[in-house]
DNA sequence: CGCAGAATTGATACATCTCAAGCTGGGTGG
DNA sequence: CCACCCAGCTTGAGATGTATCAATTCTGCG
């Protein structure tokens, strides 16, 4: 794993960028102090792979800062996104040896890192973290459903339509934002991995940017930074209901 | 609820036939007697829904025996199957008012069920519960996960043969067995059902089936008993690794 | 400047969908 | 007991959306 390092200088979990939504959500601060004892940070540059499906994992962590994907791979090289990693999601899979997917670091990544035995030992006595592990790992099943609904339903406008969506909200959600009217973003993904997310060539994505751009659906600055002027409208491109499915 | 009964008398929790995968799996005496104190059981019967999409849940529970489907659906009536849940598996989220998919009973079905509130508080208290309940969780992600490869990337001749070794491998663990050679078992789901859960049209689905018999991979006897001949040369139809991606 | 990776665009092939007819088997009523 | 009926299924023919193969064109960068 070439370029990897492990950061010395710990950040105090307090000014923790992710404090409030990871892992440690629910934390109270003596707790806090004996997660801060186990954890360390390893970063990673764009394109290094994390972890590779079937490896044994030695850890778990939170992304931190930067985005990764999760991605299956067929023999025959055919590949499916199946997450994405944005800052304070869970990487790892506690009481299991081996990673089933290919975690790659698709933008400069910083993760915050326990080992997995003295990680699976303190959740063992901290039910803050293993009610929020789950909590968290029933969001993921909402949205890996979600995506089945993508993935098996939509058609390649829509699809393109509904992973904007996503990240829009996200980036919206980052800046704590509510989604609507006129929105402006970057796109983390290149072609090639928007293609992998929604079951798609990278050629379909690319002529289905083109034809929202057509529409006015969106437009581009570059290939990557773009704009929505109107959300509503790229909702209903989606195929989502106008309300779009958020849950309490 | 037309034909819905709530089943009076209880069956003791030791003699459960789900006692050992269910949520309850990993409880103790004192706190299956907790449990049992809470717990009901309710039948419905075949093509009934249990629960509609946005619905309030009051309830949680385990399906006791028969099928049910987790299924999405779009305005325009594009449906998308996102789970199959069999006995065992667990319905309704803890912590949350609504349910996000329809659930509809495929086969009668008994279910056994607790209302939300004492179920989060027992939960609570109950670390056992919320452990294996994280566990089945994860599983469940896995699954969700897997099933997006099968959507995004394989074609309609893959995708029933995965069905098909889903349901072969499930069957099997039912009756204690490892699937290999040969093996037989029932189709629990109509064409259009199994369309819905591939993302394919009915016709489709009718079509792969028969070109599967013609070319020897499986035989039916009726619409439903399906044998299979040789589950590994099913599994390479499915595109699996001849392992079949099973993880500890 | 010119190269390399990323993206766009075009022409064609092909898998799956759509629409439309029949078939099959189990149940029902005459 | 038979004839009919109907949901579930199969099969066919043609339409369509996406993949594939093949050039170009961008864009950032040494």
């Amino acid at each position: 794993m070439l370029n990897e390092k492990t950061v010395s200088h710990s950040v105090e979990c307090g000014d923790c960028p992710i404090r409030h939504r990871a892992v440690c959500a629910r934390c109270e601060s003596d707790e806090l102090e004996r997660l801060e004892e186990i954890k360390y940070y390893r970063s990673f540059e764009a394109g290094q792979t994390v972890i590779w499906s079937g490896d044994r994992m030695d850890f778990v962590g939170s992304v931190v800062t930067g985005i990764a994907t999760l991605t299956q791979t067929m023999e025959d090289g055919r590949t499916q996104m199946v997450g994405l990693l944005l800052p304070s999601d869970f990487v790892g899979r506690p009481g299991r040896e081996g990673s089933a997917y290919d975690v790659v670091a698709t933008t400069d990544l910083v993760m915050c890192c326990f080992r997995k035995k003295p990680f699976e030992a303190l959740m063992e006595r901290t039910p803050h973290i293993a009610h929020r592990l789950l909590e968290m790992t029933l969001d993921e099943l909402d949205a890996a459903r979600e995506w089945m609904l993508v993935l098996g339903r939509k058609t390649a406008r829509e699809k393109i339509a509904s992973l904007l969506t996503i990240i829009a909200r996200r980036d919206a959600s980052l800046k704590l934002q509510t989604p609507k009217g006129s929105m402006v973003f970057d796109l983390p993904l290149t072609r090639e991995a928007m293609a992998d997310y929604l079951g798609l060539t990278l050629e379909t994505v690319s002529r289905q940017i083109s034809a929202l751009k057509r529409d006015g659906v969106i437009s581009l600055q570059g290939k990557r930074h773009v704009t929505v002027p109107d959300f509503g409208r790229l909702l209903e491109e989606a195929g989502d209901d106008s309300d779009g499915g958020m849950l309490a």
